[in-house]
DNA sequence: CTGTATCCCTAGGGATACTG
DNA sequence: CAGTATCCCTAGGGATACAG
């Protein structure tokens, strides 16, 4: 079941795409803007996937120019615990207070 | 820090490799009776991975025939509360309890 | 602005055979 | 038993250009 859940949010760039959703409602180009690095392509491979996942859902206004809003899902909302607990650990154990691998 | 952190248990089969030492140490094959499906190249390979990261230990008993034991470091063992967030989340919405997706 | 469509390239994995 | 050593193959990603 661990595979699993992680199987939903691997992928190069769903975990921080998950993360900055948590903060609210985002749209295409403020989640370029919050991620360089990511490219057009991958941002919207990446978002296709979790909308397929149920984790998110994309709102397309009808406008010009284009507007399109990412937001998590209900599912997706409860995957903050999860987050939480990866970003945790991850500023524990790697950010700048990590201890040294081992005293060997 | 999220990515950081999946980093680590990123890879196949480490999450699995990482569930089972939890319960405690065990020898290479042991790992593999455990595991169906996994080869002993990416076993090995995931072992050697996990150890680099200062996850796990590896210890050699100079034995006719060889044994090879492995076991959680420290760092390794704080995975717990990780591990056992992405199981939980992976119980409730992706095991036999799921709700469906979306009543869309 | 929000995407597709191509092309390309590498790292991750799998199968299989061999070894100390 | 506990690994290497090869070979091969695909999915994941990146760059870039084009489109509604």
């Amino acid at each position: 079941m661990v595979e699993a859940t992680l199987a939903l949010i691997d992928g190069k760039w769903k975990g921080v795409i998950l993360s900055h959703l948590l903060e609210g409602t985002l749209r295409f180009s403020e989640l370029r803007r919050r991620m360089p690095g990511v490219t057009q392509r991958m941002l919207t491979n990446q978002l296709r996937e979790l909308e397929a996942d149920g984790l998110i859902d994309r709102t397309i206004h009808a406008q010009v120019p284009p507007r399109v809003d990412y937001s998590l899902t209900e599912r997706g909302h409860s995957l903050r615990e999860v987050l939480d607990a990866l970003r945790l650990w991850g500023e524990i154990h790697i950010g700048l207070f990590a201890q040294p691998k081992a005293a060997a």
